[in-house]
DNA sequence: AGTCGTTGTGCGAAATTTGCATAGCGATGT
DNA sequence: ACATCGCTATGCAAATTTCGCACAACGACT
């Protein structure tokens, strides 16, 4: 058996579909970091377009707002973040390396628990 | 917040492309179950193709073999699954389901930790 | 030899994804 | 007062991917 390795992934489900997961933790971390949907694209290597469909898409079965969005004005405009979306992008990336550290326990325990 | 779950999901790699996960499993289990490719697809509501492209993709990454077709003869032919894949999917659902078990345990905690 | 239901596959249709192109916006500077 | 600038938002056609129908090959059994 060569290079078996365990992957996990966790999400967060509202109403029984997917919320907030890895891609769109990414989005959002991008948005944060550069202070518009524009300009998260370009840094993800993506289309404005694709990211905009992505974001819409989770507003749509957002509990609560997710970004603040400014048309227009100085800069053209510009998107921040809500304090209620990285409070839970703060609770699910521990979330996520919690039950990540589990699996590879699990799997160490399952698979290598003859060392040769 | 109305209705947040978490969910997760764990999946094997070999040489670093997903090798089994939920929806293969499923695929094996109704193989096996049905004892062969086309009455697995049926089962699950798929095409034929779609389940034959999906475990033609596994096979072409596996470590070891998984299949065992038979080609004509009584009934048409026949499938069934190697043992070497059987004991696998029985770690694999051992597996999931304790990292399953972990991710709702700390999601509990992260979520649940003041009780009404 | 004929039958039967399976494995395997070519290929066009259908569905989805993608990104270009463009409209509308409004705080700021002139 | 109004021109500017880059951002949000979106229509739409092209590109890509997915999908499944239709059919060939196969071989144990009758």
């Amino acid at each position: 058996m060569k290079e078996l390795r365990i992957r996990s992934k966790i999400w967060l489900e509202v109403d029984g579909q997917s919320f907030l997961g890895d891609g769109r933790y990414r989005l959002l971390s991008a948005v944060q970091h550069n202070g518009s949907i524009n300009a998260a694209a370009r840094d993800l290597g993506m289309s404005y377009r694709k990211v905009w469909a992505q974001l819409q898409a989770m507003e749509k079965s957002a509990p609560f707002p997710i970004l603040e969005r400014r048309v227009g004005g100085k800069g053209g405009g510009a998107s921040q973040l809500t304090d209620e979306i990285m409070v839970l992008m703060e609770q699910f990336q521990e979330l996520r390396n919690q039950v990540n550290k589990e699996a590879d326990r699990c799997f160490a325990a399952s698979f290598q628990e003859s060392k040769n």
